[in-house]
DNA sequence: CTGAAAGCGCTTACAG
DNA sequence: CTGAAAGCGCTTACAG
């Protein structure tokens, strides 16, 4: 209706404000405006403040298109989850990872974008979509074996940064894990300290490296200890709770004598959980159990788990460093995070 | 070390074919290539033909921050999750809606940015970055009343669809949600019908629509049961399960007498299902369970819980459905989805 | 139906 | 230290 709201305001908001704007507000050409923008080298302190003075009084933002476009870099990066990872999407250690890398890049005004591979035609266009130039880098969340987004990504030189390391690929790319093969000894020197001898343990899946490295920490802290390994002593789950119901089932039947469990992962370590109970075996008195991540199942188990804990905030803190220092030229690099043993009431 | 490969192939890699070169393959001009990326309005069949062609041979792939900075569109879109949902994030509710959203924008080709408001500085930091225009619209997870972010959206005229209705706004802004009060009243309808008659509630925060709508629904069901509201039947919960497990606590106390319990989420009925099972109730014998949401939480609780199905996929659906078209400038619109009873064995 | 041309908002050598 | 100018890759009236 009134004149007055449909002029200046309204028309200001559609088209927001430019570095024209900015220089003309400022008394100063629009090239010097942009060298504030980018770091201010090369400009008297003077023109600063005038130019910082009216992007205050204009509100400017950058246009990150228009930088982009000449830039030829896209200032955001992709978060990547394949299609494997389903279950991993489940899991609360999912939302700690994304929420974690989330905010920092935030930190860096960085956007995230959130992309899930699933079929194959997406994986596709996806993979188009990122060798395109549309984001800088990629957080890859992909923990099976083979996947062939890796090898697409890595041919398309695209900085890419793994959660946990890529197994079976041509050329390994940068990644962060925890150290699970040192965290499965923790464990097992845990329940070894409780006097425990006849342990079992779910694994996970094993073309996983949180599978096969878990596995061999628990080999090793056995050996050590001097005790055989026995093979009825271990199944293979694949980190969903009703595979860890069907794994304590299992041992259950090969190796009733069992009075010890490392469980691979929380989520199956609740589903033992429910086994056991059902078996009439308590815990820890019959049966002590571990578990590993310390999502929040961990403590709303009952009784509540002894598990090992992966460092999630740090995990993601570290792949968007990796990530944003392989954008800027850096050679990769991949590191590998201390896990921490947490005491609870089933070990 | 090679020169080929430092040639051709590798400098094609650096930069991308661009309109530029998919007009020479076709020998035909830019203009005709930008329409037929654009719909193909006004083209010859055979400059389709062989734009088409010349696209595919190229590999060409538009530069969206060129498109970008003409049309004044991002093509992305935002999806906000601010602070006070702490709790959802942790909820498996929140993947669903998340990865729903996720793969119903990726069939338009949209990637999704996340974004997350924590302190507010960073809502500072995303509302500016929202306004500037790097989004074309926001799919908005908030239900606490009064979110200072919903307003600010609003003011800038920003097409925004909010999950779940935003409490205490001035405008409120479109929104899809589930029937909150319809689901409350189909499980006191089964509660009712299995002859309980001393049916007690934990509520969410009611400063939310679950909190207020499902209340409402509790209290109408037993009103057209003839049943007198007890306001020592209801206490308030916050959707965590410590909250459960307190509120059924309060609850047994204040009326032990009680045989049934609409807890008003899952994470929070299997707090109230450990503090029964303390208390050497029986479920559903003594006390017959129901919650809200049926997430993973659900089947995995002991016994398996009946509960209220808030149908997330559609949830998701609508909200990417609505708004693209409020981007394209249709009128807004709100959508409210059905609920499902979902029977288990806790009632 | 199609081409030539202007322009989106920025950055970056290049002179000075 | 600073300005003028070219150019990033597209879209879109405008003529024809």
């Amino acid at each position: 209706m009134s004149d007055a709201a449909s002029s200046g305001g309204a028309s200001a908001r559609r088209r927001p404000p430019t570095i024209h704007d900015v220089a003309r507000e400022a008394g100063i050409s629009r090239g010097t405006v942009s060298r504030v923008l980018n770091g201010g080298h090369n400009v008297s302190p003077e023109a600063l403040k005038a130019v910082n003075a009216a992007i205050k009084k204009t509100g400017y933002v950058v246009n990150r298109h228009a930088r982009s476009l000449v830039t030829q870099r896209s200032d955001s990066v992709a978060f990547l989850l394949t299609e494997e990872q389903d279950r991993f999407f489940e899991d609360p250690n999912f939302n700690h990872l994304l929420r974690g890398c989330t905010a920092a890049l935030a930190k860096h005004d960085i956007p995230l974008l959130l992309m899930i591979a699933g079929t194959e035609e997406e994986r596709r266009r996806i993979g188009r979509y990122i060798t395109a130039g549309h984001v800088d880098g990629v957080l890859l969340v992909s923990s099976h074996s083979g996947n062939p987004m890796v090898e697409l990504l890595h041919e398309a030189k695209m900085p890419v940064v793994a959660c946990g390391k890529p197994l079976g690929q041509v050329a390994t790319p940068a990644y962060v894990a925890a150290d699970d093969r040192e965290g499965a000894r923790q464990m097992l020197r845990h329940l070894l300290g409780l006097g425990r001898r006849r342990i079992a343990t779910v694994t996970g899946p094993l073309d996983t490296p949180g599978g096969v490295d878990r596995l061999s920490g628990y080999r090793e802290m056995l050996a050590e200890a001097g005790i055989d390994y026995d093979p009825a002593l271990v199944v293979e789950g694949d980190y969903s709770r009703a595979s860890g119901e069907a794994g304590m089932t299992r041992l259950l039947a090969q190796a009733p004598d069992l009075d010890a469990v490392f469980v691979a992962s929380d989520l199956m370590a609740d589903g033992a959980l429910a086994t056991l109970a059902k078996a009439g075996r308590s815990v820890p008195g019959d049966v002590a159990v571990g578990g590993f991540d310390d999502s929040a199942i961990a403590a709303a188990a009952r009784p509540p788990l002894t598990t090992v804990r992966q460092p999630w905030e740090r995990i993601s803190g570290e792949m968007v460093r990796l990530l944003l220092s392989l954008i800027s030229g850096e050679p990769p690099a991949s590191v590998i995070l201390p896990t921490e043993l947490v005491r609870r009431e089933t070990a």
